[in-house]
DNA sequence: TTGAAAGCGCTAACAG
DNA sequence: CTGTTAGCGCTTTCAA
């Protein structure tokens, strides 16, 4: 790209301006006359000039820009939380630059290095599930650029400028879990993922709270930890069935693993919902596709993005009545009733 | 953030060195002798020291940067092609800026403007499909940046450093007919998109040349263009199994629309693939969640995007060569066979 | 209402 | 091996 773009200089000097005035004129300044900057509005148009942000950032010490990091951009969740990012950040002309830690921890440091070269006015990050180090975001805290954990936070971190927007997902499953209750079901079993990941424990939490809560005595053998894909979900349910008494209902803490267990179920001449009552969690786009379509707790993906960005941007305009604010916003996710629990 | 960033110009001042030569020990440079070289890292790593990359950008004429504008983040599609694209290319240290023009053709100009404001070295695009007009991107071409298209190219746009990186999806659908052929099948329903569309339209042609091949007849009243959605689909297989002679076998454009259609076909009492046999296009998560599984056209997607940063790195590298290089790729797609169709 | 000049932080000549 | 100097393109005083 050797060839030389446009600049101010050159715009000033076709029109016998200084560069100052073509500055001032491009940025809608009160103090230009109208008649030039029309006249420089019109030649910029023509020569189709861009102005470099790169130098107008420097110049002025802010890029308006975030930082972004995921730890994947696969399923919907994150994808929809990105697109609730954008959406809010650019409403409040700002730039996004979006990174993906591939769930690595190196990565993740690398990227979060990325950014802060980069210049960007704050960042919103959700964890690498193997994150154990944090030096790297101590180094962010140091430098104040706001920072926002969402969906995975890192609790161990404080300042002023650090906060998390996550969802809660013992709520959740408690709105799940209830709802089969209510049903009249009395042996529902969980599907859980490992109980040091945050979501699983809390998820874990909200279905016992439920089963105290309706006086539904806690059974050991109805709760089946594993890694909650489809083909554990299949076998985790063929478990299940083989019991001296069969559940009635399955709450799973994802939506793959009902898949797996409603494929399981009609392979054994089951009915859902009427022999086994089925709930998931996430909404993925396929609970909507299966038969029958399968009740799931929604997550508020979208929502959950802007407001990481108003809590970013609160951050960033009034540093000092934000520091009294809320370290930690929860959001309420949202149970969807489908065929396969009614 | 008012706070004040370390700058090159406060180590050195610590340091009793020049900046230039503090920029050079950073950089690794020979010229630097082992002991300042020494001196200078580890205050860097002692005071967290960020390059600021903007203004090293500003000053090299080259920002390590590549812009990339998709229409979406949702499905499967986009979010692996990025992935594939991220992956490329920080294997080749350039950082990514990533834009959604949410199918609009406005936000696509605007963040067309945005990357080039950003400086940018080379775009990796795909269209929105509402844009009609293409200025932005004959500014884009005639300020030198390079080009690529992947999936939704625009075929008129050309230039020495213009280049498009799609799918055959001619090939994939033909795979997939032939297959449904081979099986025995001969009255095969076919369910469209818009043929504005490229997608669809070569889709389409890849549907009619392999009835061709086969020596069957194509029969009008078994095209059905819609907008494919699964809705769309339920109703246009209620179509379908309405006319005298029933199709014994479907293939859609979409895999949401395949659904729709499955779902059809069972609430009729029918049965896949005995009765009709079915194929979509995209290999979606779904698509192997279903009861039976779809067989479905796999789009080599986390393939596109690394494809598409070496063409794109290619054209930055070597600006000459390339003008001779292939201006078009095309990838095959593969088509997944599942019970949908055996 | 406009212009001249300085400087954001970095790197690349050029000089020693 | 290290320092001096200049300038990337922009904005912002300060001065006219």
């Amino acid at each position: 790209m050797s060839h030389k773009r446009l600049s101010i200089a050159d715009l000033a000097k076709e029109l016998g301006l200084a560069a100052s005035t073509v500055s001032r004129a491009l940025a809608g300044s009160p103090q230009v006359s109208e008649a030039t900057t029309e006249r420089v509005r019109k030649l910029a148009e023509e020569w189709h000039y861009k102005p470099n942000q790169l130098a107008a950032a420097l110049r002025k010490g802010h890029s308006q820009t975030l930082g972004v990091l995921v730890p994947h951009l696969t399923g919907q969740f994150f994808p929809e939380v990105v697109n609730g990012i954008a959406l809010e950040a650019s409403r409040a002309g700002f730039n996004v630059m979006i990174c993906q830690s591939n769930e690595d921890e190196g990565q993740e440091k690398k990227n979060i290095d990325l950014l802060m070269n980069a210049r960007v006015e704050g960042i919103l990050v959700s964890l690498a599930n193997t994150t154990q180090n944090f030096a790297h975001f101590e180094a962010v805290r140091d430098q104040q650029v706001p920072l926002v954990f969402f969906d995975r936070e890192m609790e161990r971190l404080v300042g002023d400028q650090v906060r998390s927007v996550v969802l809660d997902d013992a709520a959740g499953a408690y709105a799940a879990v209830s709802h089969l209750l209510k049903g009249g079901r009395r042996r529902i079993a969980h599907m859980s993922g490992p109980l040091h990941l945050n979501i699983h424990k809390n998820r874990h939490a909200g279905y016992l709270k439920a089963l105290r809560d309706h006086h539904v005595p806690f059974r050991e053998e109805l709760v089946i930890i594993s890694d909650l894909t489809q083909e554990t979900g299949v076998h985790d349910m063929e478990q299940l069935l083989a019991l001296p008494e069969r559940p009635d209902a399955v709450f799973a803490s994802t939506d793959l693993a009902i898949v797996g267990a409603l494929q399981t179920i009609k392979r054994h001449g089951l009915r859902v919902p009427q022999d086994v009552a089925l709930a998931g969690f996430s909404n993925e786009l396929f609970t909507a596709l299966t038969e029958p379509t399968l009740t799931s707790v929604d997550q508020q993906c979208k929502q959950m993005g802007e407001v990481a960005v108003q809590v970013l941007l609160e951050l960033l305009n009034k540093p000092a009545q934000a520091a009294h604010g809320e370290r930690r916003i929860v959001l309420t996710p949202q149970l969807l009733v489908r065929e396969s629990s009614q």
